[in-house]
DNA sequence: CACGAACCGTACCGTACGGTACTTATCGAG
DNA sequence: CTCGATAAGTACCGTACGGTACGGTTCGTG
């Protein structure tokens, strides 16, 4: 555990992630209209001079908040003994929540509305990252378990793809985009305990190739 | 069909439905930020002054375009006949299609990254507009379909909204999201038949009461 | 024809934002 | 102590946008 990856660590300097962290809290508070240079530069006590050479322009400090942000939210791989349907159903749900959790943060939902809102102007470079340093990384470690079962032959598919599309479908739902629209979500579907156990429960059910992995 | 509902009608005149369309294909081609007040004026041959007469102010024209868009999106509501597996399983499979295809929609999905993009701001108004006349609506339809079908005992839930939750989820999955972010989509993505298929059948394998009608 | 309503086109105003330049202050190296 | 680098603070510039005002034109009505 707490695997020294340096791959997706910040590129910046503490002085610059602490910058990178009021910008952050500032679009969280108010939404990409309040992300402006001046803003920025004043709730972090620096100068704009500053903020634009080290991050060169606005769209680099963009950019440069989701870096910082993903090298945040580092994916745990405690992922070891051999895998049985109780283990695998406890890993998956864990999975589960864990994927929730992230979606719901406030950090993530933002930074999501902001690639959206942006998507159709800069050629959705914003949503590339987003896409290739949030989702694609705990879609590795999704596929990885989901292969292990396979070959523990706990779970039967062809398409490990599809697999992890039918998962994700069954975990998050349109729960995600309702988040993202601002729609007050209600208690029920804030329960992420008993959300993560139904889509596990009916994932094995639809997947698994023991019975018993399916049993409530 | 065809059924004449005027409750999600256009509140509007034909010459303003027709500076809505405009403003519509202007937010499709270059997004929100292509969507000023001079633009659509220009772009639908009026002045600046009928606009803000017509529609009170920016906020007002977008409401108006999310509304004029709903009431042109009718959801059809062909349901007659008794209902046996195999139809069930059509009639599904044909939602299925019908709701990728709103989805992937290019103005469905400019005015949902619209009213993502505004969910900080303005307290999620649009956002409730396009959840309240856009999925809502669907949602009713396939409401309606799954409680025909617990009256014919096809399928088995206890919870129709997490039943339909789960319909969504197997259907759609994370493809809105990435579209939504502007991740070009893998053609295998893009067969909309087949995906609209699979979900079904995963579906059926979950909540159908009978063994024939997940029969592949 | 005369009148008024609706509306287009354009000019205009205030403001806010992205980006740049300049001045001052801190601080480590020689 | 001096020098140079880094960066804060501020003032500034150009532009673009939301919103308003006004002159001119069309068109329906009496």
């Amino acid at each position: 555990m707490q695997i020294a990856v340096h791959s997706n660590q910040s590129d910046y300097s503490p002085r610059q992630n602490a910058v990178l962290d009021s910008a952050l809290r500032l679009l969280v508070d108010g939404g990409e209209k309040a992300l402006t240079t001046a803003g920025v530069a004043r709730a972090a006590n620096c100068s704009k001079e500053s903020l634009y050479k080290w991050f060169g322009d606005r769209d680099g400090l963009l950019s440069a908040m989701i870096g910082f942000q993903a090298s945040k939210v580092r994916t745990f791989e405690a992922h070891a003994g051999r895998l049985d349907a109780a283990r695998l159903r406890d890993l998956l749900v864990t999975f589960a929540h864990d994927l929730l959790d992230v979606l719901a943060g406030d950090v993530s939902l933002a930074l999501n509305r902001l690639a959206i809102g942006q998507a159709s102007r800069d050629g959705s470079k914003l949503g590339h990252m987003l896409q290739e340093r949030g989702r694609s990384q705990i879609g590795k470690r999704a596929g990885a378990l989901l292969e292990a079962a396979r070959r523990a032959r706990l779970v039967r598919f062809d398409d490990a793809d599809e697999a992890y599309g039918t998962l994700y479908g069954l975990i998050v739902s349109d729960l995600h985009l309702r988040m993202l629209l601002g729609e007050p979500i209600s208690a029920k579907d804030r329960n992420f305990d008993r959300r993560a156990e139904k889509a596990i429960d009916a994932f094995l059910r639809l997947y698994g190739t023991d019975e018993n992995s399916a049993a409530s």
